[in-house]
DNA sequence: TGATATATCTCGAGT
DNA sequence: ACTCGAGGTATATCA
């Protein structure tokens, strides 16, 4: 068995404090005037710059791929340009560095999630009997020329209904589903088509535009659909 | 003038290199098992909770506001738990830490952008007949009862044009201009009013919908459009 | 590779 | 508080 670790593959990430200015030029321009910052460099090459507040957006970044030309003294103070494939560029200028450490962190395990839209959108798959006594599925992701429908079914009398699922149920899917309906009741063969939108939530506005387009809305609880599948099979 | 910095208003970024497994349970679930991972606590009570790649996104976080709870030994092993007010929980669980530092950074005097879709508007709206010879401006943010039309115009033959301008064209802006259109071509005193549909890339789905509709596309190329504008108005 | 839909989207503006 | 729209959206999936 072959070295996992060899010393030209380790890769660290390294975390700078400096003040610094930051611009970027590419799909926009974004200027940042002096001021501490945090520099997060990490294995894979990439650049954020975050101030000291907001956990999920930096203030600017550079996504992989891309490579940094480091210019600085042995102070750390000089410039960083970073530059990707579409010749975006982030060029930092540190006056001052306050605390710079590398550290070996490996490649992480990954996350695992559970309560996604393509999870609720299984579990209605197998329980469509949750719309109503005998109805059936026909097929997930039925195709159409302007996209798939999550589910097309036929209620106890036969009927075709295709359902539209979301997390959340907002305005935007109840157009989606419209124009499914509009479309799957052109066609002769399967007209007429009625509509159901299934969320774990529906918003006051969505609600009031689907029942105005005979939409039928449909508030589904992922606990309870969940209850009723294999437990083995849920990820944690 | 009052101190400006008291003791109790300190504020402080912490870094914390440690080999931790973290939950969430909140709007969705999700787990990481244990790893080394770099803890981001900044100013504002938030956390994030990074991999050694990827630039943008944290593995897992807590927006602010929230708050921690902190149950660890001298050495710094035990759990974090931190919460907001509709209940998520995010749970650190840490084994070992690699690495813990402070560092004061005040408050970020903030991003400046330039290209955005204010400025494309803008732009068109000194430049209509970018759409047509003989177009001119009736009015920018033309008011309707749902909401501005971004460019109100009127070609070479006198007939009125709503104009819809996005950075990147998709259904949505489609379904937007559909209903400004719907509703001023009930008024007898406007229509006939026609649509275009103007951005710097048009999907194709959009473009689709779009001539399905009887809207027309337009590319536009900001920088052609920029040149042609005064260059001391730029922001930098 | 390109197109499409999702996201714990985030974030800001306006009501 | 809520809604709506924009984002350097990023990211995954699927053709």
């Amino acid at each position: 068995m072959p070295a996992t670790t060899a010393i030209g593959n380790v890769r660290l990430m390294r975390l700078v404090v400096a003040i610094c200015s930051v611009d970027y030029a590419g799909k926009l321009s974004a200027h940042l005037p002096m001021a501490p910052r945090l520099l997060l460099v990490k294995a894979d090459g990439s650049v954020s710059v975050h101030a000291d507040d907001r956990a999920y957006k930096p203030l600017n970044w550079m996504s992989p791929p891309c490579s940094t030309k480091i210019e600085t003294d042995e102070a750390g103070v000089g410039t960083w340009t970073i530059t990707n494939k579409a010749n975006d560029t982030l060029v930092i200028s540190i006056d001052e560095v306050l605390h710079d450490s590398q550290h070996e962190l490996g490649v992480d395990p990954g996350l695992i999630k559970d309560g996604v839209e393509a999870h609720l959108q299984e579990l209605l798959a197998e329980q469509v009997t949750t719309f109503g006594q005998g109805w059936r599925l026909v097929r997930r992701e039925f195709p159409t020329a302007i996209g798939p429908v999550d589910l097309m079914c036929k209620d106890s009398s036969g009927a075709s209904v295709a359902v539209e699922i979301k997390r959340r149920g907002e305005i935007d899917g109840v157009e989606q589903l419209t124009r499914y309906l509009e479309l799957l009741n052109r066609d002769p063969l399967l007209a007429p088509v009625a509509g159901v939108f299934a969320a774990q939530e529906i918003k006051p506005q969505a609600r009031v535009l689907a029942e105005d387009r005979g939409i039928r809305c449909v508030v589904v609880d992922y606990d309870a659909l969940r209850g009723f599948d294999d437990p083995d099979s849920r990820l944690f």
